[in-house]
DNA sequence: ACAATAGTGTCTCTAAGACAATATACG
DNA sequence: CGTATATTGTCTTAGAGACACTATTGT
């Protein structure tokens, strides 16, 4: 039985100039080496605990990321998408809020007008950014591109650019009140601004992995 | 590098007196010879296009199913899975209406109710499910499992059991309009039942290997 | 004509969006 | 006090479900 090459990629997204950005790293290695691609790399079956530690594996690693929102998106295989050989790469989707990316060596670019990526990447990022859009309507994922602690205003923005459309400031306060995941901190944030501050939140403990969900829209 | 075994898993549902139920093989060889198990195989680097291909080679070889609908579902991976070492599975979905199923070798088991089984197949069939019914109130992913051509109440009364819980019959006829998936048949079902006859319907030609999905519920 | 289910019209109720009033910071 | 944004109250409107009426077959 001919090998099969195994290996997970990572679509890491954040939110940066009012946009959805993907993190790619420049290659160090063939094949493609020198081409900005995503981060990932090969399965280590003797160290890791299944794909999605070495996803983690890969996150850790490259940019020293612990642990931040990671979930399975799909699985691309084929005898052509690496020229080593017949391969297939278990892809996963990772969100950060822009903060922790400090320091790290990613090339952020935004998600609309991606330069051409080697592999199948740019299907795994068409991919996640559908997943992310798709979700956004009906689940609390876009906390997790928002550094804690945040404001409601500042929630909504950042579910205003995923989605791409405004939303309505009334229905989006319903739907985070009815996700019950977040609590308000006593502190009001205050910068200075010349007008009413806004109440500060965190995720509830025990939603920091998770999502949580509506039956219905928003 | 050790070797990542590399296998693709086959949820096939079917509907059958009134059930959901998952098609099993007894296995014919090592590890759990002789258990009930997913139909399954080894990826084929050597002639299978991609994954998904080796599911569809597998229900052909298993069952002479040609192209049901065939869905990608998850990859479960992990050093404890499988006896045989460090693997990798991917898991699709397919959906099937049970004449489909005549003279094929499988045993039939209802989903709710689902004796043990081997490697992590209890989890491929739980994910199948959950995604089977969540894509069902939303899109037309049900109409797989209902032979051609159908009347509106028998896809109504696949959805309900698919669901679990009965389905306003005015809205359910306003959705699958909205849908805009299915078309009638001239000739009326008549069976000889003593009341009206019902339309007849089939899923419009480009709908066949897609789903139709409605931003609402339902 | 009767029984039984198919198909449709319409009312009600829930929930999303629009609008606008009130609250609270800073200058 | 004026301005700007946060937060909340309430009206409007769209859509899902309830209900019931009409349609059409076989007996």
């Amino acid at each position: 039985m001919p090998t099969v090459i195994c290996t997970v990629d990572v679509v890491l997204l954040t939110l940066q100039q009012g946009a959805l950005q993907v993190a790619l790293l420049r290659r160090e290695r063939a094949p493609f080496a020198g081409a900005l691609a995503l981060p990932g790399g090969y399965i280590h079956a003797q160290e890791d605990a299944d794909a999605q530690a070495s996803a983690a594996r890969v996150l850790r690693d490259k940019a020293g990321l612990q642990s931040p929102y990671l979930e399975q998106l799909a699985t691309f295989s084929g005898p052509v998408r690496d020229p080593r050989g017949w391969s297939l790469a278990v892809a996963y989707c990772a969100l950060v809020p822009p903060e922790v990316l400090a320091g790290a060596p990613f090339t952020l670019v935004p998600v609309a007008g991606l330069p051409a990526l080697p592999f199948d990447h740019r299907a795994m990022v068409d991919a996640a950014v559908a997943r992310v859009r798709s979700k956004s309507q009906y689940s609390s994922m876009p906390v997790h591109l928002c550094a804690e602690p945040f404001t409601l205003p500042q929630l909504q923005a950042v579910y205003e650019v995923v989605l791409g459309e405004p939303v309505n400031k009334v229905s989006f306060r319903r739907k985070m009140d009815e996700l019950a995941m977040l609590e308000p901190l006593p502190g009001a944030l205050q910068t200075g601004a010349a007008h009413r501050p806004a109440q500060l939140y965190r995720i509830k403990p025990g939603f920091r992995s998770s999502l949580s969900t509506s039956s219905r829209g928003l």
